[in-house]
RNA sequence: GGGGAGAUACUCAAGUGGUUAACGAGGACAGACUGUAAAUCUGUUGGCCCUGCCUUCGUAGGUUCGAAUCCUGCUCUCCCCA
């Protein structure tokens, strides 16, 4: 075992100021002080990419190795198949094995962004908790992991209680065995003495270092991090386009960028430290810059930088960032002028599009017809009609009338035409 | 089983025979302001071949010159008594 080289941080302390920490179990810091310790968050293969909600579980372990540590992240192939009772109201569907496969895939390809694989002692590592439940018989189940729990103990978790109500199968009543057993098993094979997740995990948590006690006489820790909130209520990680994913496919970079540029001031500090690296001193800094010229919105910037960075690319943060520009910016029609074909489309690639024939355009088209039936940016043409009285549609960075045609001297690049609803609602008309 | 109340647009909620596409509130969308913000102010919020027409007030019929509004059947919801 080694020692903890001096220069690392404490774990705990870098939790506390950062706000992550929600819960620990005694011992835990003494634990970290004293040696290189392996820990362990579970992730669940409920869809085939994780999504930001996922993001401050994932922190726990990139914060965890800058200190030292050695982080295992666990794709629960296992346990999704039999689904957490935890925060759920309802008895989940099953997904199919190919899914949840596939799904296991994806996700361990996104948590390998975040981890260093080849950092020496304390390289991340990856495992999955099917391997060693796929040949794991009922019976040898219920003698090596179920004598050793209570029914009193299992029901007496929140996770459990809140469903007796309304139902809960044995299937899921089960889950924590499945997920205490990950822990006792990591604990066993790889030496993992802590778990970490959200604070919703916490039930599952301590069944697991419960479990390692009784079974052996090894010690087990346990860390949770609060739930992510947001000041006006609503849930975090979701716009209105629905969950916000860190598989580009789902969520473009541009997207992505947008959601976290978009962070209320109110957070953005907190955020910061939840999801960025940065130092104490560094954010303190981006604070008081924020707070002397809030308009520049300097934690956002530099939280949608770090974040964009860490998930896509530097590239593609950056065509984010021209993207944003030219589409937030005050872009005339001059500068969409200017741009060349592959960038235009490029900065549009995220806009919804629609297709129109040149002879389609060639007589002209009502601007009304235009909005409604032809690219759908309005509901009806009652609606198409009433944006435009409020002076809220442009064609190609200009403000349109109820009396305007469209026709193919209005086409950019002799190609392209930018219908505008309002100051966020794009819609890019392709004639060929 | 007996008795009562109700069902109105995205939600809540007026309206109880004739300018009622339906008061008001919230939400949503847009405009001004701004930081691609918050707050605030303003406008819009059934559809269309749009100075007019059509379709909507649980559902199906009926009365009437005319109904969301009156009558009847049906469906559903809630409450009270057994």
């Amino acid at each position: 075992m080694y020692l903890l080289k001096i220069k690392h941080m404490n774990f705990i302390e870098e939790l506390k100021w950062r706000g992550m920490l929600q819960d620990t179990m005694p011992g835990t810091e003494e634990q970290l002080q004293k040696e290189m310790t392996s820990a362990y968050v579970g992730f669940d293969p409920t869809a085939d990419s994780l999504h930001v909600g996922n993001l401050a579980a994932i922190m726990l372990l990139k914060h965890l190795q800058r200190c030292g540590h050695k982080p295992f992240a666990l794709v629960g192939g296992a346990t999704g198949m039999v689904g957490d009772p935890s925060g759920k109201s309802a008895e989940r569907k099953f997904l199919d094995e190919t899914t949840l496969k596939h799904n296991q895939a994806c996700i361990q390809k996104q948590l390998e962004k975040f981890l260093d694989f080849n950092s020496g002692a304390n390289s991340a590592q990856i495992v999955n908790n099917y391997d060693w439940f796929k040949d794991f018989s009922l019976l040898d189940f219920l003698r090596d992991v179920g004598k050793n729990i209570t029914i009193s103990y299992m029901m007496a978790k929140d996770s459990v209680k809140n469903r007796m109500e309304s139902g809960i199968s044995f299937t899921e009543f089960s889950y924590q065995l499945i997920q205490g057993y990950d822990f006792f098993y990591l604990n066993e094979k790889h030496n993992v003495k802590l778990q970490m997740g959200g604070s919703d995990q916490w039930g599952n948590i301590t069944t697991g270092t419960e479990l390692v006690r009784r079974k052996s006489d090894r010690e087990a820790f346990a860390i949770t991090t609060p739930l992510i909130t947001k000041s006006d209520g609503t849930k975090f990680g979701k716009s209105e386009g629905g969950n916000i994913w860190l598989d580009a496919k789902k969520t473009s970079p541009y997207q992505f960028y947008q959601f976290w540029l978009n962070v209320a001031d109110d957070e953005a500090l907190r955020y910061m430290k939840i999801f960025t690296t940065k130092s104490k001193e560094e954010i303190d800094a981006l604070a008081e810059e924020h707070a002397k010229e809030p308009g520049m919105r300097a934690l956002q910037k530099a939280l949608a930088k770090e974040v964009t960075i860490t998930v896509h690319s530097e590239e593609d943060y950056n065509k984010a960032i021209a993207a944003s520009e030219i589409l937030f910016g005050k872009g005339t029609l001059e500068t969409l002028q200017s741009l060349s074909e592959e960038d235009l489309l490029s900065v549009f690639s995220d806009v919804p599009k629609s297709t129109l024939s040149k002879d389609q355009l060639a007589t002209g088209i009502s601007i009304i017809d235009l909005l409604s039936d032809l690219t759908g940016l309005c509901a009806s043409k009652g609606e198409a009609r009433r944006s435009i009285q409020g002076n809220a549609i442009s064609v190609n960075k200009t403000k349109a009338d109820e009396s305007k045609k469209v026709d193919l001297n209005d086409l950019i690049s002799t190609k392209y035409l930018l219908l505008q609803n309002g100051k966020k609602k794009y819609h890019l008309v392709v004639v060929g």
